[in-house]
DNA sequence: GTAACACTTCAAGTATACTTGAAGTCAAGA
DNA sequence: TCTTGACTTCAAGTATACTTGAAGTGTTAC
């Protein structure tokens, strides 16, 4: 199985060494081994350090992590659990994307509106209404 | 035109009285009135709030926010920044609901794996692949 | 008149997720 | 042998966005 030291795994996962160690400290990353004092990561770091980031990305909590990595360390005595924690996750991207995308359509309207002053300036016409753009 | 007192505002909007007096204090909320020295909101004050949601509600910083509205206190003159300021704000929506939809297919693919575990617990079949649910 | 209530100011505290700095270890190269 | 570079530990610091607490003011209810 491929190894990697403490730098090219925060390479590979464009994640600073400082943060590795942290994510070392509460329990996020565990079962890393030493050569000497130096960390040596595997494969398994690897892939969890990827699920560690679509959590992030999802604005999932450390201690939600910390739960779930926990579960995932006896599946069968927890699979409720992990259930309810994904399932809760999935439904709360579909709000965030929800709202994201009704504010868009917001932004969206502003970036018209000053587009339209701009517009109005150089053309030196008068102003529109935020109700017409 | 109509007033609110804080505590109206706050329920109006949904957020803390102590957070309109920090939105205040940092330059977000201007030209709050006194009476006395109890604050008096306008619907310009409402209107801004909604704006200061619609930006929190997609990420935008309080710096940037403060920016947008210093800028929008005269147009004429920040125009292009003010556009700069959206449009660039809507890419970055655009970016984050991009990162979510990818990321939501991930987390749904982890909905269907620990369901199909549990089916085969609780059915004492053998657990399914990652790759096949 | 006094108690309750809603508000005020201002400084200090909180939560989250790391980052930074100081001091030290260890192996390889000149 | 000495220096450089990459790593180590551990405590303390940082950024963002507020919140909380203490002490005080002013108006209404009894």
């Amino acid at each position: 199985m491929k190894t990697y030291t403490i730098r090219e795994l925060s390479q590979l996962t464009n994640t600073p060494a400082s943060a590795l160690r942290y994510y070392e400290d509460i329990g996020l990353l565990t079962n890393v081994a030493r050569e000497g004092s130096k960390r040596i990561y595997n494969d398994f770091h690897l892939a969890r350090l990827h699920a560690i980031q679509c959590f992030k990305n999802t604005g999932m909590s450390i201690a939600k992590m910390q739960d779930f990595f926990r579960y995932e360390e006896n599946i069968p005595e927890h699979i409720d659990a992990i259930i309810q924690l994904v399932t809760e996750h999935e439904a709360d991207i579909e709000k965030q994307i929800a709202i994201l995308q009704k504010e868009l359509s917001h932004i969206q309207h502003k970036v018209r509106f000053y587009n339209g002053i701009k517009k109005a300036i150089t053309e030196d016409r008068c102003w529109p209404e935020w109700e017409e753009v």
